[in-house]
DNA sequence: TAATACAAATTGAACGTTCATTCGGTTGCA
DNA sequence: TGCAACCGAATGAACGTTCAATTTGTATTA
């Protein structure tokens, strides 16, 4: 059930743009809802109110509550697989575009961190299946792809794949939180992010690197 | 509200024993439940039945839904602590004493996966107020010396504490993911769980040390 | 030892509320 | 004119919580 625009199925739509106005309105209330109060806490009466829209909206839209955090998360984990890519050149040395690829999904984690907020609860919440997370690790392929020529290549050191793509993704993840948190309680000087993520970038690629 | 067994004010005790059959019971279930379910989807009733307990009892020991799972999670967290700090031994080597403490935690979790998950759920979860949340931080007070004292000896790397302790707290948990994920799926060999555990350690000791 | 008394523990049906979802109707565009 | 988009009151199920009644455990009395 999705009565979006359509375009020519040759033009992949990412993201954003395959959905209406009305549904965004829905799937962003959602989020910033939910951060907040929890899933078991927010009603669709609420999202509802909060989007601008009716309650019966919702359901012109999505199936039901469940098919709308699917969606929503579906959407997220897209855009978060394009952020990664972002300004990558393959010509650059190994741990140079393993920098690149950090400082991206940090970027994008802190200019949307009601997103990071919202991603954060769905990982570890049963409210997303399991087939619905296998599916959208996709998005994470040509990171992992990265990753395997550099354990190949005795760049990196021998670690699972996964559980060393986890381990970077829980370093960025970390250090996005530590910030946030002391945006939050405004603590942060001036140029001490720049400091902090350097630390933080370089920490985890001691963690990961040939030893 | 707690009619739980009383002993001396003297002889502190902790977790599970300061709390009765019954609450425990409750306590269980509510876990086992949420793991699975989500905590949108685990009613009280549920969780009665699932406790072998009427509705009307939960009641009697928590003031709500919000305070069993406060109270649950403040119980967890103690016996966390708890195990953090077993067969520490401070006139080992610094980074050995780093190790037994990752072990620690490392099997806590392990041999209690359910508990794990739980805790895993409510860490990014709004159902935990901040001030519960940073009440029982204090069980973490004893790692986060140790940690400290590595810092101003320089054994470990600048960073700031809370960062540095964040980032060791994931390792840990990142690894125990893919641990019970690999087990789950059978995939385990007999002894690759201890070549698995040694090389996220060396990971981890290698993004915190001097460098 | 048996009888009594009393409070704490426990029960589960009942209550009022809130929830996700439905549906008959209205709007606006093609 | 027709059809998708949209509305919001209505619906019935499910929820968290309450409470009057009952059981259990224990101390007290005779």
């Amino acid at each position: 059930m999705n009565f979006a625009p359509q375009v020519s199925p040759n033009t992949p739509m990412l993201a954003a743009d395959r959905f209406s106005d009305k549904q965004m309105a829905v799937m962003r209330a959602t989020m910033r809802l939910v951060v907040v109060q929890g899933i078991h806490a927010t009603p669709m009466s609420q999202i509802a109110k909060e989007a601008g829209v009716a309650a019966g909206t919702i359901y012109h839209y999505f199936t039901g509550k469940e098919e709308l955090f699917a969606v929503l998360y579906g959407m997220l984990k897209e855009q978060m697989g394009a952020a990664l890519l972002r300004d990558d050149d393959p010509r650059q040395p190994y741990n140079k575009r393993f920098q690149q690829f950090w400082r991206n999904l940090y970027r994008f984690f802190v200019e949307h961190p009601t997103e990071f907020e919202f991603l954060e609860l769905c990982e570890r919440s049963p409210i997303i299946s399991e087939d619905i997370r296998a599916e959208h690790m996709r998005h994470y392929q040509p990171g992992l792809n990265f990753l395997n020529i550099g354990i190949k290549t005795r760049v990196l050191c021998d670690m699972p794949l996964d559980l060393m793509s986890a381990t970077i993704y829980s370093s960025i993840a970390t250090t996005v939180r530590y910030i946030r948190q002391r945006k939050e309680a405004q603590t942060l000087e001036s140029n001490e992010e720049y400091t902090i993520l350097n630390t933080a970038m370089q920490s985890c690629w001691n963690s990961v690197k040939w030893f």
